[in-house]
DNA sequence: CTCTTTCTTGCAACCGGTTGCATTAGCAAC
DNA sequence: GTTGCTAATGCAACCGGTTGCAAGAAAGAG
C-alpha cells in the first residue's frame, strides 16, 4: 500500500497552488502553460518523485502505449533455439519502442483462435501488433485488417497490400549466397529452402536461379529441397539432399539454424565442411558466429529491422502513414563456405 | 476509431435494462447477482462481442494484471544466444501467467539506474517483477525491497531473506555432474564455474568437492576456473584450464553455452570430446540437444521453473504469502560425456 | 396480516489524468 | 480611460469500470 502523501496530480496541484489541469499540462510540456509556471511544477514533481498514473492516463487518452509482439509459440511449454530469430528481433523492437515511451507485451496466439486480435485491441490493452508468425500469417493479416487494427509485419507484404512491413532483400540474398559458392569453385550447388509457400523463400530461390543462370548453369530439381525453418526439418532435408545428390559440393540454406542442422548431417556422413561440402546459411543470428565451425551466412540486419518495426508501427498508430521498408542484405564470409 | 454501438458496460446495461453495477457484477461472475440475470447479461455481452475496457478496470481496481520480466540486456542492440536461458524461462513464465489473466512486459534495466522499479510500480504500469538479472542482482533486490515491490527471483535467495524465489538444487547438480565423470573413469576432473561470487556457483562447487571427497580424491586448485556465463568467457576459461592442466580428462561446466565454448576449445586443440576430454554442461537448454555433439548436462526444469515463478509471484501479489521453491535437478546423459 | 430478515438491484462516488471551453488578467491601440 | 485582443489559468465533464451502501421486493415466521 502506497502511503506517500504525494501520489496524484491533485497533490502536486495543492502544493503548487494551481489547478490539476495546469499540473497535467506542465508535466506534459504543453505550450499553454507559462514557462516559469511549468518549471516550478516540474521541480515540485521531481522533488516528490512523482509518477503519473499510467492506467488513468491510458483511460483518459484512450491509448495504452503498449505493443503486442505476436508469436505463434503458443503450443510449447517454453521457448527454445527454434525461437532465436524472434528473440534477436525482439531486442531490436524493445530498443526501438522504449525511447518512444512504448512497452512490449509478448502474446502467444493459437492460430485456430480468431478472437485474439479483438481481445487485445478492443479491450484497450494494446495499441498495435508486430506480427512475426509464419504459420497462418495470411490468416492473421486478414483478421487484423478486418478489425482495422494497427499492425506491422516482418516479411514480404502481399501484392497491393496496404499495411506496414519491414523485410529484407531476399532475391539479392539468394543471389549473393549462390554467387559466393560459384566463386569459390563449387560445381553442384543445392538449395535448402524454408517453407515453399512463403514469398521470402520463393524470392531467395529466384536469386539462386539468377546466379546460376548468370554463369550458364541450369537449375537441377534434384538439388531443391524445403524445410520449415526447424532444426529437425533442416536435418531431414539435408539427408534427403544427400540421398538425391550424393555428389553435391555446396548448399545454400535458408536459415542459420537449418544450416547448422545441415552441417551436422554432413559431418555425420563422414564428410568435411567446407572441404567436401560448403554451407551458406541465412539471417546471421548470433549462433552463426558461436558455432564451432563459424557460418558463412547472409546477414539480415536484425537489430535495425527490429528498431524499424517498432518505429514504423508507432508512426502508423500516430499518423496513419503506411511504410514498407526493404533492408539490404550482405554476405558474411566465415568458415563454413 | 471504434464505431461499434456496443462499446461499454453502459451500453450492455441499456440493452439488458439493468444498471452498470449489475452488468459489472455479472461479467465478473459476482454472487451478488441472481443467476438468471447473470446468464442473460453474459449472453448479451457475448452476442455483441463485448470487451471490457482494460485501462478503466486497471484504474478502478488499482491493479494492472501485468508483470515485468526484468533482464539486464539493456546495453545491447539485440538479444543473442547469450540470452537463451532467459528466452527459455520466459516461455514458461508467460505460460504460467496467461491462465491467471496476467500479461508480461519485457523490461530492460540499466544497473546504474535506481529509479526503474518505482518508475514501473508506482506509475501502476506493473503489479510485480520477475528478477532474472545476474549483474547487480543484490542491488536490484535491495531496490525492490526498499519500495516494498512485489517480486520473485530466479536463484538462491539470501540467507534470512523474506522474498519469493525459485531455484534448483545446485549442490546436487554439482555432485551428479562430478559423480558421472568419476563413474565413467575420468581421473582429472576440472570445474569451469560461472561468476564466483554467486551462491549458485558456490553451491555447485560444493557438490563437485563432495563428489571428489566421497571417493577419496582431493580438489586441485589448478582445476578450478571461472567465467561469467558468456560464450567468450567460457572459451577463455577453457583455454586457461588446458594451459594450467594439459592432462585433464574431464570438465564440469556451469552452463551449456560455456560448455559448447569449452568443446570448441578442446576440438581446436586437436583433442576429442568425449574421448580425450569428457564435458558436462548445466541447464539443459535446447542448444544442448542441437549441438552436433549433444551435451551431457544437468537439467534444471526450466519450463516448470518459469511456470512457478509466474504462479508464485501472482500468489504473493494477491495474498502476501512468500514461497521459496527448490526444484530437483537430473543428469541427462548424451554424447559429450 | 404484520413484522423482520434476506435477496436483488440501483445509486453514485470513486479510481487519476486529460482537455474543451470559460474566465480573468494583462497588454496594446485609439 | 475605454475597448478589444491575447495569454494564462481554472472549471468540470469525461474516459469506463468497480463497489460500498441504500432501497425496495420477496419470503418466512408469528
Amino acid at each position: 500500500m502506497n502511503t506517500k502523501s504525494v501520489r496524484t496530480i491533485a497533490d502536486i496541484a495543492r502544493i503548487a497552488n494551481v489547478s490539476k489541469a495546469t499540473v497535467s499540462r506542465a508535466l506534459n510540456d504543453s505550450p499553454l502553460v507559462r514557462a516559469e509556471t511549468k518549471k516550478r511544477i516540474q521541480a515540485i514533481a521531481e522533488e516528490h518523485h512523482f509518477r503519473i498514473n499510467i492506467p488513468a492516463r491510458n483511460l483518459s487518452t484512450q491509448k495504452s502505449h503498449t505493443i503486442a509482439f505476436v508469436t505463434n509459440a503458443y503450443h510449447v511449454k517454453a521457448f527454445s533455439m527454434e525461437d532465436l530469430f524472434s528473440l534477436e528481433i525482439m531486442g531490436g523492437i524493445t530498443n526501438g519502442l522504449h525511447p518512444l515511451g512504448y512497452e512490449m507485451l509478448i502474446v502467444h496466439v493459437d492460430p485456430r483462435d480468431s478472437e485474439w486480435a479483438t481481445q487485445y485491441l478492443e479491450s484497450g490493452r494494446v495499441d498495435g501488433f508486430v506480427l512475426m508468425t509464419s504459420s497462418k500469417k495470411q490468416s492473421h493479416i486478414k483478421t487484423l485488417l478486418d478489425i482495422h487494427a494497427p499492425f506491422i509485419v516482418w516479411g514480404v507484404p502481399q501484392a497491393n497490400a496496404n499495411y506496414c512491413s519491414v523485410t529484407a532483400d531476399n532475391v539479392t540474398g539468394g543471389r549473393l549466397a549462390t554467387e559466393h559458392l560459384i566463386q569459390i569453385g563449387r560445381q553442384k550447388i543445392a538449395f535448402l529452402g524454408g517453407s515453399d509457400y512463403e514469398r521470402e523463400v520463393q524470392e531467395r530461390l529466384k536469386g539462386y536461379e539468377q546466379a546460376l543462370q548468370n554463369v550458364g548453369r541450369q537449375v537441377d530439381p534434384n538439388l531443391l529441397v524445403y524445410g520449415d525453418y526447424s532444426h529437425a526439418s533442416g536435418y531431414a532435408a539435408m539427408e534427403q539432399l544427400l540421398d538425391q545428390a550424393p555428389d553435391l559440393d555446396a548448399v545454400f540454406v535458408n536459415s542459420d539454424l537449418m544450416a547448422i542442422a545441415a552441417i551436422n548431417v554432413i559431418q555425420n556422413r563422414g564428410k568435411q565442411v567446407p572441404g567436401d561440402i560448403a554451407v551458406v546459411g541465412y539471417d546471421d543470428l548470433s549462433i552463426a558466429n558461436y558455432n564451432n565451425l563459424p557460418l558463412t551466412t547472409i546477414r539480415q540486419n536484425i537489430p535495425l529491422a527490429g528498431k524499424l518495426l517498432a518505429e514504423n508501427l508507432v508512426q502508423y498508430i500516430q499518423t496513419g502513414v503506411v511504410t514498407n521498408v526493404t533492408l539490404p542484405v550482405e554476405l558474411v564470409v566465415r568458415k563454413s563456405a
